[in-house]
DNA sequence: CTTTATTTTTAGGCTTAACTAAAAATAAAA
DNA sequence: TTTTATTTTTAGTTAAGCCTAAAAATAAAG
């Protein structure tokens, strides 16, 4: 239906409105896609022809509900694969971007239906990021670090900020993966360390820790 | 490292020389891959300059060590993904192919390797196609059709002739599916009719269904 | 062994999606 | 409000991969 090109782009635009709200400047979206402005212009007016974006001259491009849900339907293939990768294929969270940018181009309805109910209809992708559903409507996103949610709280681990192998590590051992439940059950002000419950353990975790772990508050 | 075209006219390069040895011929390229005899000299040129292919003018092609291994592979990865297809999301065989053509290209040697583990090393694809190993070796393939072995002899069962819906199901109500021991009991010359063993069970089947379920003897 | 038919190649075009360089519009600074 | 800087667009190229039409080579038939 779409080419590799305009699928990126769309993406690429989805991405950037969401950033910054109001329509996406031909630089932004050369810059996020490692290309070139003329170049871009060039794809923008052929978006537009195709009624994906509209597009006034050096005022920008915005998605319109179409492109929003083409570019919504990419994204929800890559989360989907994303997820298949890591919790299938036991790859590590870091290193399932770039097999899914070109996993999510792969053009079948039925496929992915069959891939989502496999994978359990998951919420998040394994860097939490919530996957849209199948009309391109995503989940209102209540992400949070987990160094940012109060005593007694709890949370479901989405995600993690930064993917380090040791950090990843960590959350193995302390039996942490996207899913898990979390409650804070103490909070230290002067070095922002917690004490957490994890299934039936209660353990110590670091600052560092607690601002690298993104939760879905309860 | 190759395009998408680069490796499809590998892979019906690869294909051709199998069906009949020697040189392919432009004629027959283009006819397998529906394009212009025009459109297959310009590639096989440009596949000659890269040593893929050995090329000589009105002699046809012929895959050098180096685009055999390529080939081999890209179909190593389109069987692959079939068994997947098959034996995780339960698309029906006659289903798969168009989506593993566009799989087939995903470029990552790890998710292979992890994919190919993820399914457990198969040897044979849901159509009873033999799957390449990573260095590109076709296992010999004994490929035989039911209807051909004798009595007392056994086989797996590692892929059907015909895939009708109405004939899937039919083997699916008998329990044979891929990877299925079957033992021929008996065998009426007149009719070609079988008495044949699966698992505990042991039943009748016709000579149509003999005819279209390959097996590899054992 | 010519003539005819078939196959294959060359030559020239087209489309997509990128690029550079230069022009035009907008935004910022003096 | 000019002048300068930045952003964006236009114009003209390029490469990949396809196409058609015509020419050249090979194969088949008379």
């Amino acid at each position: 239906m779409f080419t590799l090109a305009e699928e990126n782009y769309l993406k690429a635009i989805f991405h950037l409105e969401h950033e910054s709200l109001g329509e996406v400047s031909t630089n932004a979206i050369a810059e996020s896609m490692e290309t070139k402005p003329s170049s871009v212009t060039d794809m923008i007016q052929k978006l537009a022809e195709k009624k994906l974006v509209v597009y006034k001259r050096y005022k920008g491009a915005q998605l319109t509900e179409k492109g929003k849900k083409i570019a919504a339907n990419v994204i929800r293939k890559h989360r989907l694969w994303e997820v298949f990768l890591v919790e299938k294929l036991n790859f590590h969270w870091d290193e399932v971007h770039e097999i899914a940018e070109q996993l999510e181009h792969i053009q079948s309805e039925e496929l992915i239906t069959r891939l989502d109910k496999f994978l359990g209809s998951p919420d998040f992708d394994p860097h939490g990021d919530p996957i849209p559903d199948k009309h391109g409507v995503l989940k209102r996103t209540e992400k949070k670090l987990l160094s940012e949610i109060e005593k007694t709280q709890k949370g479901v681990c989405v995600g993690v900020k930064e993917s380090s192998a040791d950090f990843l590590q960590y959350l193995d051992k302390k039996k942490i993966s996207i899913g898990t439940k979390i409650t804070v059950l103490g909070k230290e002000f002067f070095d922002g360390s917690m004490i957490i419950q994890v299934g039936n353990e209660q353990f110590f975790i670091s600052k560092t820790v607690a601002e690298n772990l993104f939760v879905q508050t309860l």
